[in-house]
DNA sequence: GCGGCATATAGCGATATTACTATATTCGAG
DNA sequence: CTCGAATATAGTAATATCGCTATATGCCGC
């Protein structure tokens, strides 16, 4: 395998580690969204979630589409929704265990 | 969905967020290994390989087991590598084109 | 127990990310 | 062309992560 492709994939994987940014994909999964919309449905401030949105189309993970002074965000693969899928699958396999998910709890606290 | 899982999906990919860590879980599919087998195929110095197994274990995507003085590590799910899979084919879409390819290109230059 | 090998951790500068505030851009209405 | 709404970016301080060097732990043979 090159390395670079591996590069792209821990490129990729970053996109994704962040927690509002599984959010946003989570709901574009469910189809397209205005940045308001997102901003609306997670409550968050606006430019945290074009920040975001900024990571994500820099990996070309989400794609814009401008309608007017409005932009509408999908997914720009499916296969995005199947990754979140698996990776929840992973999660009910107790692969992260309790004594983690206590200390990750410890850590939602302080956020 | 609860606000925790997404934190703990955050993590997880915040885990494989990193080229070393990818090369270890691809090695990894293939089977069970000790931390010098590890060393010598990926060409790493002995710390560096038990800091990312450690933060590959704090996230129990992998697997120690003590053999005396050697440690044999694994994955501890296999649904670690279709993730690897589906990842692979989201680049095969061409998700990531040849303008991100060509700056991530120069940035392996750089390291 | 003692020496030595395999693995793990500590500590440290350098770099990257984050959330935030303020400002810039872009577009349609009138 | 000017205004206001929707979105994007700049700048910044706090925090996290990286690779590295040095050191610590744990286990086996003797």
């Amino acid at each position: 395998m090159p390395r670079s492709l591996q590069i792209f994939k821990a490129d990729f994987f970053r996109a994704l580690a962040h927690p509002i940014r599984i959010r946003i994909l989570e709901v574009l999964g469910s189809g397209e969204r205005t940045v308001q919309e997102l901003q609306e449905m997670l409550d968050l401030d606006q430019p945290i979630v074009s920040q975001q949105l900024a990571v994500l189309r820099g990996k070309n993970i989400v794609t814009p589409r401008k309608l007017g002074t409005t932009t509408k965000y999908a997914l720009s693969d499916p296969l995005v929704t199947r990754l979140l899928v698996v990776a929840r699958e992973i999660f009910n396999n107790h692969l992260v265990d309790t004594q983690t998910m206590l200390k990750e709890l410890k850590r939602e606290g302080r956020r």
